[in-house]
RNA sequence: GGCGUAGUAGCCAAGAUAGCAAGGCAAAGCUCUGCAAAAGCUUUAUGCGGCGGUGCAAAUCCGCCCUACGCCU
């Protein structure tokens, strides 16, 4: 297919906290497009004020083609259709690859529909999965094989894993337990750990990047944290775990959900050992800012490797919508 | 004023019988083939409140001083 025929795409990634779900609406309203969320956590039902869920619209505000979209499982925003946003429940998981299929979906609908696709998130392996058109083996997760794996020492996995495929073993983080046990449940499964296949993506894909300082990070990741307490989001928590959420799953989703967890269970982080993190509502606070400051960071780190992005101060829309402009002209 | 206890990196904290200062958190830098808000890696005290003393050798023993907390008058 020749570059210029194929579909466009936008991506707008960056840092929590720096304004992407609205940068995302404002370009759908200019460009008449539809969202597509790369957020991993924003996809289960229930996590709302704690992943900075955007707001459903009320029913009334519906229009025809409003509800064309919200036939194919849309989550309307400020008249806006938003996909994978409250598709699963918090207590399954919802992985990579389940997004990477979901998405590809969805964009051939919106394509079709003769919209502008807009990828918006800050889950970069999601993005990358899409972006530089990674090929994940067919593999779901072994339960059963998992449990079993998760009792091994280092030492048990590698040797497991030389003796299943002793190429793989040169290559992966050895001192990495997840990742060893991935790579013997695809050994286990298809008799070795495929090569990595990057495909070319069948789409024309503009990243644009959010940035802010990091004093800016700082100040809206404490400020948006107690905006979300007085939100309710403890409440939000408490009610989950109600409603058959079990404190260890909450503590898998990380972040807002895994502290809250803690600390409504009483609970010490285990690497904690200095204690008193959660115990009183100051020190969960304390805590939870370091760790989102910290995931911002990963986050940066993640998003700097690929060269393609285009960094933009969210303040500074004109540039950006220049970008856009130059792009689907 | 007297007695007691404590004072180790930004925070928490281990350092019987003196022998070259654990660990955790934070910070900084990184890695990435299905939980990615995950998991992992690297770096981070020539110095142990201060000043002296005794030892081949002191965070560890002795003296004085400073600070904090507790008790007593």
């Amino acid at each position: 297919m020749e570059n210029a025929m194929k579909p466009k795409v936008v991506v707008v990634l960056g840092p929590t906290a720096t304004g992407k779900s609205d940068l995302a609406v404002k370009i759908a309203k200019k460009y008449n497009g539809e969202v597509i969320s790369a957020d991993s956590r924003q996809v289960y039902r229930g996590l709302d004020i704690g992943t900075g869920k955007i707001t459903p619209d009320t029913k009334n505000s519906s229009n025809f083609s409003i509800g064309q979209a919200k036939k194919e499982g849309a989550f309307m925003h400020k008249k806006i259709p938003h996909y994978l946003i409250d598709v699963v429940s918090p207590s399954k998981v919802f992985t990579v690859v389940d997004w990477k299929k979901e998405t590809e979906k969805k964009m051939l609908e919106i394509i079709s529909r003769r919209k502008l696709p807009i990828i918006c998130g800050g889950t970069g392996f999601y993005i990358q999965s899409i972006v530089d058109g990674i090929v994940l083996p067919e593999v779901p997760p072994n339960k059963r094989l998992r449990k079993k794996l998760e009792k091994k020492s280092l030492i048990e996995l590698n040797t497991i894993l030389k003796k299943l495929d002793p190429e793989r073993l040169k290559t992966v983080d050895r001192n990495n337990p997840v990742r060893l046990i991935r790579a013997i449940e695809i050994a286990t499964a298809l008799g070795n750990v495929p090569k990595l296949k990057k495909q070319k993506s069948p789409y024309q894909i503009l990243q644009i990047g959010l940035k802010l300082s990091d004093n800016e990070m700082k100040t809206k990741i404490y400020e948006r944290l107690i905006s979300r307490i007085k939100k309710g989001m403890i409440q939000e928590a408490e009610n989950l775990h109600k409603n058959g959420l079990s404190f260890k799953r909450m503590r898998e989703l990380g972040l807002e959900y895994r502290y809250l967890a803690y600390f409504l269970e009483k609970k010490q982080p285990l690497k904690a050992s200095s204690g008193r993190m959660t115990k009183n509502k100051k020190d969960f606070i304390k805590k939870l800012e370091t760790e989102i400051w910290r995931y911002s960071k990963r986050q940066r780190l993640w998003f700097k490797r690929d060269k393609k992005i285009k960094w933009f101060s969210p303040k500074n829309l004109k540039e950006i919508e220049k970008e856009i402009h130059k792009f689907l002209d």
